[in-house]
DNA sequence: GAACAATTGAGAGAAATTTCGCAATTCATC
DNA sequence: GATGAATTGCGAAATTTCTCTCAATTGTTC
């Protein structure tokens, strides 16, 4: 397939936009130009076309683009045309917090059920979510039956690479990790890093 | 001050050495090597070198990094030689964990106080992390009474510009952003954006 | 103290990403 | 149906970021 060009950072933008989009959706707009969306989506226009011209052509020129067209075109690209189900490692206080927070269905997502060391421990999310949290043994298992193709880690730094290398054997594609650790993944796998503790560390330059 | 040319980054590969270096020192390990570092950052060594290029020279050619010296030396370049307050605003799921979320402190920051639009709502973190909730309506006079310089925004889209003018009323200096909005500040105030649905959005493009 | 192995530091080169510039196209108006 | 305003799409230029290469330096061994 021709995914493999699209450069990293368009992909994320492009995600970007689709939420845009489905705000624009919302509000009945069912056109906009370059500059809206970019703007809505805190980039540059010339950004926002050169990253679309990755994806295909939709706008009509002196007009911009159909809401409606651009935002399937950009659901068809980034595979969101069905909710793909999710599973998360860690039910710890981010774990919890990320279970509970509504916005990845929205993104196509679905946490269809959750792992962690100590399951009893656990008490929140299964009854509030509806999202059943199981022992970690039974992660591999559960991932290869299922076909689940993305995970969420949230487990500490000493178990993350563990928790992954069961994911990947157990032909995980993706990984959102939330862990200090780095992941060593065959390239296959891509995994995308949110180092919560990096990123205010790295505003510590920025301050005084 | 020199500050102003090292990219956005390596300030924040310069917070993950960090972190890395901390590790090491707690291994009391005394010298490591580039290739050592990088790869506990999961980063290559010609990027560490060049990366540490931008702060100044600290190697030994041939034998490597001081660990006590060069992470002295990020810590200063950092500005993380003193713990720095920091108000978080939004105690909803993410908020509440990111207050329990002890990570923070050992990058040198604390969480000083919270806000929320309802604190009466709010129960955990205040008595579990002695992280005060105030109501919103006060933030403007906390921050610029204390001096806060960095702040969370964790609230939901809609409010995430206005509480972030209230912050850079204020004297606000550097926020990370949790909220899907894209916050307009002015030049001098630094925005690290880390969206939860995008990252885990763009992921889509590359399964299956 | 000479030869060797290890390792940094920095300039040059390569690659990726962003921005610019402008022709091409479309719709609305006269 | 010609003129003008708006706006895309795309190649080219500029910028930023990463990687390579290699001389310079240090410690170690014989």
């Amino acid at each position: 397939m021709e995914k493999i060009d699209i450069p990293k950072r368009t992909v994320y933008r492009l995600s970007l936009y689709q939420r845009c989009l489905q705000k624009f959706l919302e509000q009945s707009v069912d056109t906009v130009s370059s500059d809206d969306l970019a703007s809505a989506a805190g980039v540059k226009s010339t950004q926002l076309r050169k990253d679309l011209g990755y994806v295909g052509q939709f706008g009509t020129r002196g007009l911009g683009y159909s809401v409606e067209t651009l935002s399937a075109a950009i659901s068809g690209v980034m595979g969101l045309s069905m909710l793909q189900p999710v599973v998360l490692i860690g039910v710890g206080n981010l774990g919890a917090a990320l279970i509970r927070y509504g916005g990845f269905r929205k993104e196509g997502f679905e946490i269809i059920a959750a792992f962690d060391a100590e399951p009893s421990n656990v008490k929140g999310p299964t009854e509030e979510m509806g999202v059943p949290v199981h022992h970690v043994s039974s992660l591999g298992d559960y991932v290869a039956e299922h076909a689940v193709r993305v995970g969420i880690v949230a487990v500490p730094e000493s178990a993350g690479q563990e928790v992954t290398n069961i994911l990947v054997e157990s032909g995980i594609q993706a990984i959102l990790n939330f862990s200090p650790a780095v992941l060593n993944v065959p390239e296959a796998v891509v995994v995308n890093h949110v180092d919560l503790a990096a990123e205010l560390g790295s505003l510590g330059f920025f301050v005084n």
